[in-house]
DNA sequence: AACGAATAGTTAGTTTTTCGAATTAATTAC
DNA sequence: GTAATTAATTCGAAAAACTAACTATTCGTT
């Protein structure tokens, strides 16, 4: 007989069970596929590429990786030096560099994308639209209670 | 008006916000004492747990994890270092190891879950109970999924 | 205008995570 | 009883993550 757990913890066991599965999702087989890039670095193209043309600075991959400006940065780094991003000054702060995707870089983005959307399609084909706009506000209002929380301990 | 996304882009999106999700919730805070964990070990960890107290060989935790036996290998290494588990000969086959838990190890285990149910009852305090059930709703759906895919691939 | 505070990004040093390939030891198959 | 397979470890290398220290620029206040 299975034990009693609280709906609390069955949700945050699912969520772990379902990252992990995630994660194996994107482990294409055929490895070859998965073209000269990990996947944490398909992430960051992934997010230079929304931005495409006009790119973004660096601070806002950070923000939207929630990462420290040192990994990014260094994770910018490997992009660089396979010609899949460019830094460029920022014309308003010369502080700021921005990041924009070279045509390498797109290809690169959009063979593997392809490849890994076609997996996602399946996973979640169960969802209705609906379902997933509710699902999706759901979790940005928990991470929002996070947040909080976290804010008010500081 | 907000332009109308492919639902592969917003699967590929979904997938990354619960990635996103899990790494920051389940990183507790209060990671200052001893009781350091990084969220890989954590996986493990609590992949042996449900072991408890038989332990289980390398082997296994290296498929659950879907990872390759040098990775889970090094895994353990930590964990041993740490004194969250231990490596003990298998009394069936001496090439096996055979990974129990500590007291120890049990400790940091369920302290964890401890703090990630307090969490999630504190942000599902703020939904409403139709909310709560959809969201817990499609999380089953979606981790009925990759179970169904995971077995006919087997 | 000038000073200090805040912000953007990089670099250095360390640890963890991951992989493939080579290695050791034990078991199974024929 | 030898060959093939399996379980686990080790090595070398790269990527990923963090903190802390640092440079350069911009903002804010007086």
């Amino acid at each position: 007989m299975n034990q009693r757990k609280s709906e609390s913890e069955q949700c945050w066991q699912l969520m772990h069970e379902i990252d992990f599965f995630l994660h194996n999702v994107c482990k294409i087989p055929n490895a070859s596929s998965l073209h000269r890039i990990t996947f944490a670095q398909l992430r960051v193209l992934d997010i230079v590429c929304r931005h495409h043309p006009e790119g973004l600075r660096l601070k806002d991959i950070t923000r939207e990786l929630n990462q420290t400006a040192a990994t990014t940065s260094v994770a910018i780094d490997t992009l660089v030096k396979n010609g899949f991003v460019v830094r460029e000054q920022d014309e308003h702060d010369r502080r700021a560099v921005a990041i924009r995707l070279t045509p390498e870089g797109q290809k690169i983005r959009d063979n593997n994308a392809k490849q890994l959307t076609k997996r996602f399609d399946e996973a979640f084909a169960l969802l209705s639209e609906e379902e997933r706009k509710s699902f999706h506000n759901t979790l940005l209002k928990i991470w929002g209670t996070f947040n909080n929380n976290q804010k008010e301990e500081a």
